[in-house]
DNA sequence: TGATGCTAACTTTTT
DNA sequence: GTTAGCATCA
């Protein structure tokens, strides 16, 4: 037997010497996934198959160069270097870039994150003269992108009668105008978003009969990681991908689809059986990860859902300890109750700081653990988040770069032909967009072609000349000597390095950052082991699909770590904090009125739950800084599936009055009253707030209950203060009042989720 | 045209 | 509590 075969069990055996034929394997959490994806593609190429012809999909970089590097240490030698792994995203990327001219796309294409495409569809509402409070960029992108993930093209979009009456009912008839609209002007600015990459693999392989022979004849053993958050796109490219040879191999846990949003459909895991004639079941029930009582109450959990293919996780691992229940003030106190508890837990079992998780449902809720882990010098890493290509400095930079690349691009043609300033400003810029559309050219066009009537000026030629400057070193240069010389010539970095300001400072130094990141990324040799494509366009092609969670090796570094539950999936911790359980926070409020939507916020617990390999603590406030505003919160109802026996009562917490509190699963759901003291700060602001009309709210103020609000009420608001409700709008989950206010204040709509009222009268 | 300061809107989750 | 976008002033 090959020693890499050793140490598996009958299951993970039978998985890993699957050859040939559709293969699913139902791998519950802590199972040895992994373990089992890696020793099969290791077994396969030991078994005769080509590195070349395996296929492998993930969701994240992480996991795509995890699994590479334990191909790599299973085989004992570098032939895994030539499998083709990596996110869906990436993967199709690559692929596209290559094909791109068969759509009509330049092989250099632009990648648009979320906000880049936001961005032109808020351009495009506003040419369409709609207001974009109603058609919000936010909400059409969402339709854009379920739109693309299920296929559908503006033409089909349009036809498509139940796509129309969602979009008739929600009052926004004009939303497939906009998709059209925006796929033509990602189409001229050369431009593919997150969803393309999946959309327009599938076009080609649809389309493009040689195409699609050329890659089921490469790609003869496909295998996917997390299948059960794979949408229909992915789900269609894979069936077609794979329709040569069904060598389909999927992995996956419906208990754990958290991805819905996205577009994500267990169906395709569900129905994986009758896709393909003879598919092989395997289902991994062993954990290995967790101790019995963690594993106990992760199936208690996720038995509260209807919609499961049965199975039952199971351990030989010991008892351990009753998890810990905690109860804590406010949101602040429970960043301290955290840091305390992982000091005092370092202290007792001398655990590492990487030994420990902080686990959230949104990014917002990282701030008071930051805090409470600096005052306490614990070092701690945040994971995901605002990303660092998010930053002002940043986007700026790689506009530069993208342009030099593809100056089709209007976007971040738009963005920096003004920074730093050089008279190029807004007129400009409009008359540039008019001359544009009249001659129906891009953008760039229209400055920089001198044999069409555009738009030129000396500073417009100035620029131009520049940005050809820079052109010109693309063929020659790599991607760090261009990026290095644009900062340079463009003034880019010295303004930065002029501000001496702390947020000037922190801009350079991010700035810096990029640049070693684009130095490092061309002296990494690639997957020939060759320095081989280190151009700046195969550069760009792959920086936007990179998320922070990917970023540097944020596991070796030890500290604690802090990041959502959605980023924690595939990760192990022997100590895992699950804090903010509470009612609309998680679950979320927008979950709460529909059951799939709350089945899912209850994987997303079982997930958060199954990172645990030794201790769990679940914590909650009574109350938390919400908008600037403290709101009260019952209870997350997740805490009640958890069997009481499991729980450690004697365990106490901390409370913002020093007094411990015990903690106790008996009366969780008794609403405690408690002193409503402004913190110091808050005191403070008041006392020295310049407005005139400043109000004070009553020393009694306590927020009434939102559903017992109604038209004609005298109310009290925190800082308008006293009024008179108008009217009511919009769902019971999401009210909005129009507020006749006294003080100068005038008449103002609120969402009463947030602004916290006191009824009057 | 550009910098500054204020207000409104905002919080799911991510490739 | 934060940030983007707008209005105002230089």
């Amino acid at each position: 037997m090959q020693t890499y075969l050793e140490g598996l069990n009958e299951q993970q055996l039978a998985a890993v010497q699957h050859i040939d034929g559709p293969l699913m394997i139902v791998a519950g959490a802590g199972s040895g996934k992994t373990k089992v994806l890696t020793t099969r593609i290791a077994h396969l190429m030991n078994s005769g198959v080509d590195a070349f012809n395996i296929l492998a999909l993930t969701f994240t970089n992480k996991a795509a160069a995890e699994m590479k590097e334990r191909v790599e240490k299973a085989l004992g030698n570098t032939e895994a270097r030539n499998l083709y792994i990596g996110t869906f995203h990436s993967v199709f990327a690559r692929i596209l870039r290559s094909e791109a001219n068969k759509l009509g796309y330049p092989n250099n294409f632009t990648i648009y994150d979320t906000d880049d495409a936001k961005s032109v569809i808020k351009g495009i509402v506003k040419d369409m003269n709609l207001d974009d409070k109603h058609y919000k960029p936010a909400y059409i992108y969402n339709r854009i992108s379920a739109a693309k993930n299920s296929l559908l093209d503006p033409a089909k979009y349009r036809a498509d009668t139940f796509v129309q009456e969602e979009d008739t009912r929600s009052h926004r008839p004009l939303i497939a105008d906009i998709y059209d609209q925006y796929a033509r002007r990602c189409f001229r600015n050369g431009a593919m978003d997150f969803d393309d990459l999946l959309f327009k693999m599938h076009t080609l392989l649809h389309e493009y009969p040689d195409a699609l022979a050329k890659y089921q004849g490469r790609f003869s053993y496909i295998l996917i990681d997390e299948y059960q958050d794979t949408n229909h796109a992915q789900y269609e490219i894979i069936k077609m991908l794979g329709a040569r040879n069904e060598n389909i191999c999927v992995v996956g846990d419906d208990a754990q689809s958290i991805y819905s949003f996205r577009g994500a459909t267990v169906q395709n895991i569900l129905q994986f059986k009758d896709d393909y004639d003879d598919v092989r079941v395997i289902k991994l029930e062993q954990n290995y990860r967790s101790t019995q009582t963690i594993l106990d109450i992760a199936n208690s959990i996720i038995g509260n859902n209807k919609n499961q293919i049965p199975k039952e996780l199971w351990t030989s691992n010991d008892e351990g300890e009753k998890i810990m229940l905690a109860r804590t003030m406010t949101d602040n106190d429970e960043g301290r109750f955290v840091a305390d508890s992982i000091k005092e837990q370092q202290m007792r079992n001398h655990y590492a700081n990487k030994d420990f998780v902080v686990l959230y449902r949104t990014n917002a809720q990282s701030r008071s653990f930051e805090e409470s882990l600096r005052r306490q010098n614990i070092p701690y890493k945040l994971v995901g988040g605002t990303s660092f290509y998010q930053r002002k400095e940043i986007k700026d930079y790689l506009a530069y770069l993208r342009i030099i690349v593809n100056p089709q691009d209007e976007e971040n043609l738009k963005r920096i032909i003004n920074v730093p300033t050089r008279g190029i400003g807004k007129t400009s810029i409009d008359k540039i967009s008019v001359r544009a559309n009249e001659l129906d050219v891009t953008f760039w066009e229209t400055i920089a072609n001198p044999d069409i009537e555009g738009f030129r000026s000396a500073n417009t030629d100035n620029f131009v000349m520049m940005i050809n400057n820079f052109r010109t070193m693309l063929e020659k240069e790599n991607a760090y000597d261009v990026a290095f010389f644009v900062g340079k010539h463009t003034g880019l970095v010295k303004d930065l390095y002029n501000d001496k300001s702390v947020e000037g400072i922190a801009r350079y130094e991010n700035v810096q950052e990029l640049l070693n990141s684009i130095k490092e990324f061309t002296e990494t040799p690639d997957e020939e082991g060759e320095l081989h494509d280190k151009t700046l366009g195969s550069y760009l092609q792959q920086i936007t699909l990179l998320t922070d969670a990917d970023q540097d090796k944020a596991e070796d570094a030890d500290a604690v770590k802090l990041m959502t539950i959605h980023a924690a999936k595939g990760l192990e911790f022997p100590c895992v904090y699950v804090v903010g359980m509470e009612e609309n926070l998680f679950p979320s409020a927008m979950s709460l009125y529909d059951r799939s939507d709350l089945e899912e916020e209850r994987r997303l617990f079982y997930v958060a739950v199954t990172r645990a390999k030794e201790k769990l603590w679940i914590t909650y406030a009574n109350s938390r800084y919400r908008f600037g505003s403290l709101v009260q919160n019952d209870p997350s109802r997740f805490i009640s599936e958890v069997p009481p026996r499991y729980v450690d009562t004697t365990f106490t917490g901390t409370s913002n009055t020093g007094t411990p509190q015990r903690s106790n699963t008996g009366n969780l759901f008794n609403k405690q009253s408690f002193d409503k003291v402004p913190s110091l700060k808050k005191l403070a602001d008041k006392l020295s707030a310049p407005k005139p009309a400043a109000h004070n709210p009553s020393p009694d103020f306590v927020p009434d209950d939102v559903s017992t609000m109604d038209a004609g009420m005298q109310v009290e608001h925190q800082k308008f203060g006293y009024g008179k409700i108008l009217s009511l709008e919009g769902a019971p989950a999401n009210r909005i009042a129009t507020i006749e206010f006294g003080g100068g204040h005038g008449t103002k709509k609120i969402m009463l989720n947030y602004a916290k009222l006191r009824i009057v009268g």
